[in-house]
DNA sequence: CCTATAACCTACTAAAATAGTATGTTATTT
DNA sequence: AAATAACATACTATTTTAGTAGGTTATAGG
């Protein structure tokens, strides 16, 4: 089981779509900045988010991405299992043939937590996560400091 | 975060202690057989079991290895910690500084996540485990392949 | 005392995954 | 026509994992 950056980083990018995404779509090159993450990297994120329709995309100049669901019907499992990052804490992909064919002495403990993460994960939505106090807080320092780096490019 | 063979490997050996540890010290070399994990990797994990003293060795013939407290008082998170493997979801290991030194947009949420992991592993004991039907089932599959083996052995 | 056993110790390594870079092409707006 | 931004693919350095290899030390039993 792994929950790592991949899966952190394209949390953190859909809840920036759901913080900022009523501006009409947001490219990446804007999430890259107010996230700290490559480009690069967002964009093969985003490939995969768009084929589980996470996320629709516009082409072209003022183009960018949108949620494809309203922040209330997309929990945060589903953006983990997206990107390819599986919520299974057993070595056996859940199949159970992990000690020679037979289950192993622990399967049915990591099978146990699997679907305790998952449960917890799946009862968080983007739009909860945006109303609570700790996002907001973090959201209006970001949105801060992106602006103070926007007057200094015109000053 | 991770969660992988390691971890697992450590909670399957120590609770194979947990099994058959009335007969006096178990070798490793017969976990080894029993779980089908590597000597020499079963040595490196005990290492560091003994480190954090959740077992108590026995050098020489006939020795082995013993739980260090009864099986009620050894729960499933401190195996995984004592081999390094942080029941940690954060990417800044629970300091807050993912985000230009301060708290990325979704710490909160790891944090969070990071907690109701260890607090359902910390409820789960060796003795809790080693009562459920599933396990002790497997574990009784296990010592007829196990007897089946030696008797090959001798015939 | 000798031998076998089993813990204890340390260095090395193949394979995989991760995070990221690099270098494009294609669609669309202005 | 130019700029923008999605879309696509190949490559790479680094790290971690899982495991191997080759020892040394302590101790029980004959």
């Amino acid at each position: 089981m792994r929950l790592t950056t991949r899966g952190r980083y394209a949390v953190t990018a859909m809840l920036d779509l759901a913080l900022h995404g009523d501006k009409g779509p947001i490219s990446l090159a804007e999430i890259s900045k107010r996230q700290e993450i490559s480009l690069s990297y967002l964009e093969q994120l985003f490939a995969k988010l768009r084929q589980q329709e996470l996320v629709s995309s516009v082409r072209g100049p003022g183009g960018g991405y949108r949620l494809a669901r309203i922040s209330d019907e997309i929990n945060v499992a589903e953006i983990i299992d997206a990107v390819n990052e599986s919520i299974d804490a057993t070595s056996c992909s859940g199949k159970g043939n992990c000690h020679s064919g037979d289950v192993c002495l622990t399967h049915h403990l990591w099978d146990d937590l699997s679907h305790q993460i998952h449960r917890f994960l799946s009862g968080i939505t983007l739009d909860s996560l945006m109303h609570q106090n700790e996002v907001q807080l973090v959201a209006l320092r970001q949105s801060e400091l992106i602006d103070v780096n926007v007057s200094q490019k015109f000053s």
